[in-house]
DNA sequence: CTATTATTGATAATCATTATCAGTTTCCTA
DNA sequence: TAGGAAACTGATAATGATTATCAATAATAG
């Protein structure tokens, strides 16, 4: 519901030019999947002497207020991408050659929290990932 | 469909004092779902001498011939399990106050699967995860 | 029995992430 | 508008999980 700038003025975060840089790099890779050190890299095309802490603090405080939404794809470390504006969140398919991450929509689980949901618990969030051959990568095995 | 020893037998990896007690832990730990640290303390309740540097090679041994399964619960270190003799494996449910983990079966997932099939895609393994307030923590919250 | 090979445990190295801290910037209010 | 509190920054050190190295040991085959 909320946009980001929304989210950010509810934050009470200050916008200073570093975060901007990051947020910005985030924008520009909307729909990709960035690790911090590659935001950090591209955050530095933009402001030379950002630093790695600021980064990860920055990711972290933007996941907190649900501007972005982090993710650890198996792989041992975390990547973190715009969220979408919808409710749920988007599953991921991981292609085992390529490593490729592309992403469906699908409203299926609601049907499965509901039924956690019967048991009394209070689902805050889900993550769906597929582990699979993309089309080429099938074909190329 | 293979039981343990089948998978054992058709690796070719010999099954070592260590490995076996790696093994056993697993075994008596059915359900549970264990961190290399949690393994190598009740490891060497059987073999006093156990090194961490076995634990790790053999947890990734075992689990690359599936007899466990390796997965991340987002927060940076990885778990391991006895692997469903069935097909599927089970879905999690992780409690974000006590850090619980319960587990559901459920085979929705197989309408989601066969939508990615016909786009070309081969699936091998899937991974969902809840995370949600049990009934207790939600009570208490 | 002996040579080959796999396995082990201690240790060091690696890698992502987090903590520390002194210096800087921003904000608030008197 | 000055001055002090609070937030923010970047460099660096520390942490914690995992992996690599390597010499010693154990299993295996001929
Ligand atoms: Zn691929
Ligand atoms: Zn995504
Ligand atoms: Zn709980
Ligand atoms: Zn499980």
């Amino acid at each position: 519901m909320n946009s980001i700038k929304e989210k950010l003025k509810d934050s009470n975060y200050r916008i200073t030019g570093q975060r901007a840089a990051i947020l910005e790099v985030m924008m520009d890779n909307r729909g990709k999947h960035l690790s911090a050190e590659e935001v950090l890299y591209k955050a530095r095309e933009k402001m030379p002497n950002i630093g790695m802490a600021t980064v990860y603090r920055t990711l972290d405080k933007l996941a907190s207020i649900e501007v972005l939404y982090k993710t650890m794809f198996d792989e041992g470390r975390y990547r973190y991408e715009l969220c979408d504006e919808g409710m749920h969140q988007h599953h991921h398919i991981i292609c085992l050659g390529c490593g490729n991450i592309t992403e469906m929509e699908d409203d299926l689980l609601t049907i499965l929290e509901q039924k956690i949901e019967s048991k009394g618990y209070e689902i805050i969030d889900h993550d769906l990932k597929f582990y699979a051959y993309c089309p080429e990568c099938r074909y190329n095995k």
